[in-house]
DNA sequence: GCCAACGTTGGC
DNA sequence: GCCAACGTTGGC
């Protein structure tokens, strides 16, 4: 089993949504990236956990644990016109977008910033994606040890 | 294939 | 609102 970081503002998916979502779980859909789309499609797997990172927002930081339930998934608002992701260029038969279904697991007791995280930048964190300069991606890995860690700032 | 222009992301 | 960093687009 992996663990990733899926990075999403607030207001647009959050903590709040998946809280009252039924069964605390939906899609994570709009990732219109190739690198992101990428891992969603080959690489995230049923059964993953990740955290929630919470990004353009007050407080940047990582809030929750979540748990794929449903892996490889077409994203099927790249298919609705009146949707404001919509991509003219994916269809049915040949997807160009993929997402994933989480669930919350569990929300962190406190919020771990992304200040707090930076904090460990020249240690334990070294690897750690989120931290690279100028990193945009939705979806990236975090490594057994990098998971272990942040989990024990906790 | 190169590169400038432009759009988006995201921290501050 | 500003700005740096990147991705995408499109002319050549």
């Amino acid at each position: 089993m992996k663990h990733w970081l899926l990075k999403s503002e607030p207001d647009t998916f959050g903590l709040e949504q998946l809280r009252a979502a039924p069964r605390r779980t939906t899609h994570w859909d709009g990732v219109r990236n190739y690198q992101a789309r990428n891992l969603l499609r080959d690489e995230v797997k049923k059964a993953d956990e990740a955290f929630l990172y919470h990004s353009s927002c007050a407080e940047p930081g990582i809030v929750a644990i979540l748990r794929v339930t449903r892996a490889g998934v077409p994203d099927h608002t790249a298919l609705d016109a009146t949707h404001a992701h919509f991509d003219p260029g994916s269809t049915a038969e040949q997807p160009r977008w993929y997402m994933v279904d989480v669930q919350l697991v569990r929300p962190l007791r406190r919020i771990i910033t992304l200040t707090e995280l930076r904090s460990h930048q020249q240690g334990k964190l070294k690897n750690l994606q989120l931290l690279r300069t100028g990193n945009r991606l939705s979806v990236m890995p975090v490594s057994d040890a990098d998971w272990r860690f942040i989990l024990s700032l906790e």
